[in-house]
DNA sequence: TCTTGATCCTCCAGTGACTGGAGGATGTAT
DNA sequence: ATACATCCTCCAGTCACTGGAGGATCAAGA
């Protein structure tokens, strides 16, 4: 299968050559392998989980968390009380996102539709995002 | 109606003290009243505000986006085509993040049910996440 | 073959959003 | 009057990047 550089790795994934290096150093990302020169070169594999790296902290993951989300689907020997017990954990973290999420949507739904052509009355965003419930 | 102090603002919304006045500093909260000897006091609607800040910061809006939310919210004189623009980017925002969370919460709900009391035979929480759509 | 331009390398300084602590003033309770 | 909590300002540190300097490598064209 054909290698890739750093350079078109960043452009299949959206993340920066200098994001995939320091990913590197920080353990988020394996230690790339390397050309006679010193280049390093990558594989589809590892432009898979640079794209979950990416969602991942887009959607407001830690570096940490999303090291022990990889390292669960990385290990199928794992004991399975123990995987099934970190992700019901980030099931619960991504649970809450979800409803604070619905929340700002139907608000946001709901500016977006009274104020167009309209007089904003009674801009509830605040109000109704605040009382959300918090993690 | 009774004012708080800057720690009481603190206990009630869940955001630490410094990060308040830090708050301050960058403008995302108004510049606090202060008392004779120089202390912070807050009213309720700083306690609203601050539980929106600190909700959406946990969904992941910057201090900037949370700006111009608040901004709008707050401006019901504001010409309603733009607000209602800025409404709708939000909310596309939004709308991506939820079907990413959408994903990962369908994966890790398949990972902590497939695995208890077995072995884990095939976790995807990567090749489902990676091939979601980037906001 | 030589050169030009793109890409790569390492190292380091800067940014955004906090977080924690030093050093000192103020408030309240005994 | 003495504690002790809470407040103040200022500043250094952390996390997760981001960008740039200075220099090597490579592929393509004159």
């Amino acid at each position: 299968m054909a290698m890739l550089m750093i350079g078109e790795l960043a452009r299949r994934t959206g993340v920066k050559v200098n994001t995939i290096r320091f990913y590197e150093d920080i353990a988020l990302m394996p230690k790339a392998a390397r050309t006679d020169s010193g280049r390093r070169t990558y594989s589809e594999a590892d432009v898979k989980r640079l794209k979950f790296i990416r969602n991942g902290r887009d959607l407001g993951f830690s570096t940490e968390e999303l090291k022990s989300l990889i390292a669960l689907s990385e290990h199928p020997d794992l004991d399975c009380g123990a995987a099934a017990a970190i992700a019901r954990r980030h099931l619960l973290a991504v649970e809450a996102r979800m409803s604070r999420l619905m929340l700002m949507r139907r608000e946001l739904e709901r500016v977006a539709a009274n104020c167009d052509g309209g007089r904003m009355a009674d801009c509830q965003v605040i109000g109704a995002i605040a009382e959300a419930p918090s993690h």
